[in-house]
Order: structure tokens, then sequence, then C-alpha cells
DNA sequence: GAGATTAACTAACATTTGTTAGTTTTGTTG
DNA sequence: CAACAAAACTAACAAATGTTAGTTAATCTC
């Protein structure tokens, strides 16, 4: 059973991610959820608070999944596929939250806008540290690593409109596919993996 | 000499990239103008005129610049780091508006939406089929082109972010990197290009 | 079943929104 | 300089916005 809280949650998800966090009105919420505007404040106390429990929540699954995927695994290689999977899952599961925190967090309003925007940074260094290492340790050709993490991370962030738009795609062939691309890309060898 | 429509635009795109369409209102494109509100009605006769122009003015860009790059190139690498180049200088060259084409289309109205999703399929399918040809003739490995399309277009398409932050990148530098590690990605012989 | 908490409701608020009407200023052309 | 067009202005509109106040219905605790 869902929970009023989180029936809110994810009615503020979906309709955010139709139209914007800006173009949805808390009587639109409302709406949505079958009740009148003022009684959502009766579970949260703004607008902007619904925002940021959907934009931290979900960075929390992110960084989440990210220590799930590279504990036990050894090589940069498999670290890299291994968090661009378990990155698209979180993605899959959470498809609308995961639009909301990718193009919606800028309506973030003063010191939570700044502390998002270091938690994205952070998230983002992990991968460029994966990928640094790489380099060093002659895994990876001499790349810039930073244009590498860039490439693969918005292609990863990416797959959120194509599993929007055909719901039975498989998320872990999808986050293959393209963890193969970006490795067979920056590697040495060919048939590396 | 920047001509009046010219500056409401420009204005237009430089407000709408930083807050959004909605978030934006005619006062605060005004003030950016330093005109009132009004008087921008003497120039476009509506808010949406003004996002209907910026996302279609972007899309000839596009569709422009990837004429450009294809001609007088023979194989599907070449077409594509090619392709790849012109299109990052297109956002270079207009990166205010390029977001607004990239992430505000949304906000596009009835049919005008519609026509700006063809347009935007239209353009895909054109790297598509440069990928689907280079799978045929044995250029790139057999590949999931639908993909790999989607992977190259969104490593190229977010540049922007990384343009926008530090202004004195080279786009075709940038470009080069990206393409480089994407046709290396999809080749069948490592150091094929 | 009394009391208390939770969550819904209606009514209303001050602002802000896109836009129109009507008027005045500015600049160009004969 | 007269005439005209372009583009600015002020005033105002109806609608929509996020949110508060105050109240009532439903649910849980003892």
């Amino acid at each position: 059973m869902l929970s009023r809280r989180e029936l809110i949650i994810r009615s503020a998800g979906k309709l955010f991610r139709e139209k914007g966090y800006a173009a949805t009105s808390m009587r639109d919420l409302a709406r949505e959820v079958g009740v009148e505007a003022p009684s959502l404040y009766n579970h949260f106390s703004s607008k902007q608070a619904l925002l940021r429990d959907i934009c931290f929540g979900m960075a929390d699954e992110f960084f989440q999944a990210f220590k799930n995927a590279v504990e036990n695994k050894t090589t940069c290689t498999d670290k890299l596929i291994s968090a661009g999977k378990e990155h698209v899952r979180v993605i899959y599961n959470h498809l609308e939250a995961s639009v909301v925190f990718f193009e919606e967090w800028i309506f973030l309003e003063g010191s939570e806008l700044n502390r998002f925007k270091r938690l994205r940074k952070n998230y983002q260094q992990k991968f460029k540290a994966l990928i640094e290492e790489g380099v060093n340790c002659n895994e990876f050709r001499k790349i810039d690593a930073r244009v590498a993490t860039f490439t693969y991370l918005s292609s990863l962030n990416a797959t959120h409109e194509l599993m929007m738009h055909s719901r039975n795609i498989n998320p872990d062939e999808l986050a293959e596919q393209i963890a193969e691309i970006f490795i067979k890309g920056i590697s040495r060898r060919l048939f590396h993996h």
C-alpha cells in the first residue's frame, strides 16, 4: 500500500516530468492526487519541499547504486560497466523521478541548489576517478578523462528518454550496449573485454 | 548592429536557458531588453512565438550544418565525425538558443509541438542512417544502430553544458574527442581511423 | 465513547501572469 | 516642416499562482 505522502511524491514526479516544475501548479498536483490543493500542505510544507525530496531522494539512490556496483569488482573496466548498469537500473526503477532529477533540479532554491550541485559533481567525480585510474594503469588509452566521463554519463543519462517511450526495454541490455561502445572506445586493444 | 527583434530573441534565449520558459515572465524579458513588457508585443505576437522562433531557427541551423558536413565525405566514419563536429559547432555558436532547443521545446503548443518532434526525429534519422550504412558495408561492428545513434547524439548534445561553463573550450577538439571514442567504440578494428 | 490526532474541506489573500487598449514619443521620408 | 510609421509608454484586464486561516470529517488511542 502506498502511503499518502508517497502518493503525492509520485504524482509530483509524474507531473514535474510531464510539464516541468514551474508549469505544474499545486492545483494540478491536487487534481492528480484526487484532493484539494490546500490539503497537500498537510503532508508537505511547500512546493519547493516536494522538489527537494525528489531530487535528493534520487541522489541517494544513485550513490547507493554506485557503491553496490563497484564492490567486488577489480578492473576499472568491470567497475565502469557495472556502475553504468546500476545507474541505468536506477533510472529504470524511477523513470519519473529521475527525469526530475536530471532536468528540474534548476528550480531548487538557495542553499539546496548549491548542495545539489555539489552532490552531482561528486558523483561525476567517482566516474572520472575510475577512468583516470584506468588510464594510469594502462587499461585505457591516454584520453581526456573529463571528456570521457562526460561522454559516458550523458549517454547513460539519456536512456531515460528511450525507456520512457518503450517501457519494455531491458535496462541491463541497454546499459551493456552503451558500456560496450564506450569501453571499446577508450580501450587499448580491441576485443579487450 | 543588432536589430531590435534580434536583441529580444537573444535575450529570450538567455532567460529561457537560465530559468526555463515557464518560469520566465514577459516582464523579466522586458527588463533584460530594457523596455516595458507590452512593448515586446510590437515585435512578437506572443511569448509562444518567441519560443517557436528560437526552436525552429535552431532546427534550421542543425539541418544546414549536417548537410554541409557530409558533402565531400566518402566513408561513413568521416561523415559521422564531420557531422559531429558541425553539430557541436552549431551548439557553440548558439549556446543559449541551443539549450532552449534541447530542453524547452516541450513548451511548444499544439501542432507546432508535433512539427518540432517530427523534425527532431528526422534529424536523428540522418545519423542513424549513416550508422546503419556503416554496419552494412562492414565499416562498423554489428551493433544496434538505435542505441548507437542515441549514444553518439546524447554525448554531442551534452557538450553545451561543458561549453557553457568554460567558454574557452575548443568545440572542434571537443567534438573530435567524442567522435574518436564513439567511432573506435563501434569500429571493427582498433586504430581503424 | 471521550479525547486527540490526522487529513480533508471551503474561503480567501496578495502576487504574478500574459496580454490588450489607448496614447505618446521617436525617427524617417517627402 | 508636415506626415507617417515604428516602437515606446501607462493603465488595466481576467485568470492563475502558492499559500494561510479556520473549520469539519474521519480515524486512532485509551
